[in-house]
DNA sequence: GGCGGTTCAGTGATAAAGTCACACAAGGCC
DNA sequence: GGCCTTGTGTGACTTTATCACTGAACCGCC
């Protein structure tokens, strides 16, 4: 089913409506939906699937600044649909993802006739803002060991994760030898094993099934 | 005359209303607007003076978030009226600053009547996103000494500045010693002169008038 | 299967930044 | 003046970033 929970904020008429004028859009795996730089089109609303959004800086290092999953909105463009400047960052589809997007003239349409809808997309924003907060006081303050550890322990799966070094290190906004020497680290004292692209989660990994 | 631009895009029956029931807020230099955690009791539009966002991380250090002036708005508060969530940051006068508060039914009212402030609004939460992104990459990639040197550059103003090293700390997300070291070094070059709580630029510093 | 190119990972050396622990100086206040 | 608070300087050490390599693993192609 191809939904979206903002959508059902609409009245009745509404709704129909919408949904009548969208079509889902398929994007696969390493699809860039924008980069740095582009115009924005519309406002995605992601059905399903990932797609992460990350900038790269003056020096050539990338960082992840959040996901959106199911029933996100892609807030970001928000701002560039209203102000008309380009994107700063990029969006990259990790998992196969479907994606209303909606035009500027319908958006501005909902936003008038839609309390609820108004009210998600505030929401949104706030939760989008709040992340961001909470991204800049871990990249300041916390040690890459600890966040390293961390982001590990929330995807530990089902043991075995298949990743490079180098994503690794983008995703926490370092570089790609730091990884390398702390994954080393946690090696030697038993918490993994290494292999090319792989990191094998050992049984004393915390958390791991 | 207290005045604030997004209330320009009212119309003019509506714009008399919302005049006519707000009081302009007076708050001096140093007064917090609020706290982490504190619950947001309505939106507010700064009409002059400068207040400045922060948040303090765990480790105890803080990182200026950014700044408000007048005209702005306090995006940040959007998210925590609509969430009811408290804020996560906490907000400082530093020049003596008036303020609207717009309450939660006012805002919504002003949302659902006026398309114009719904754009001025949506416009200046994607300015904050923007601003948050640019500092995640700034302080995940560049240089301290060089974020130092920009932050003086930009504020140079007579040749002289009253501020410590520990509230230039946290201006840059940084240990004060950090600061310190960075500073003498400068003042080795011959670029400033130290002293206590002051920092006096030399002919030689950039854009000194 | 061997060859060559590409992507990944490991590592030493060095520089930048953060942490910890103190010393001490400047200024305010009895 | 003596005492206290606040601000600054600095040594020693750890963590993180950068640079410059090395070699291993994988891929596609004869």
């Amino acid at each position: 089913m191809v939904q979206h929970s903002i959508l059902e904020t609409l009245s009745g008429p509404l709704r129909k409506e919408v949904l009548g004028s969208l079509q889902p859009l398929h994007f696969e795996h390493g699809r860039i939906l924008f980069r740095a730089g582009d115009p924005c089109q519309g406002l995605p609303l992601v059905l399903n699937g990932t797609v992460k959004v990350q900038m790269t800086g003056l020096s050539g290092h990338s960082i992840v600044l959040y996901r959106m999953g199911a029933d996100d909105i892609c807030t970001l463009s928000i701002g560039c649909l209203m102000t008309g400047d380009g994107f700063r960052a990029e969006a990259v589809v990790e998992e196969d993802a479907e994606v209303f997007m909606v035009p500027r003239g319908l958006f501005d349409r909902l936003m008038d006739q839609s309390a609820d809808f108004r009210i998600g997309i505030m929401e949104s924003y706030g939760r989008r803002l709040n992340d961001l907060m909470l991204l800049v006081e871990e990249v300041a303050f916390r040690r890459m060991d600890e966040r390293l550890f961390q982001w590990l322990e929330a995807r530990v799966g089902q043991g075995i994760m298949t990743i490079t070094h180098q994503e690794l290190a983008v995703e926490l906004g370092t570089a790609r030898e730091v990884v390398s020497r702390l994954l080393k680290e946690f090696e030697r004292k038993g918490m993994l094993r290494l292999a090319r692209g792989k990191i094998e989660f050992t049984s004393s990994f915390p958390g791991k099934p």
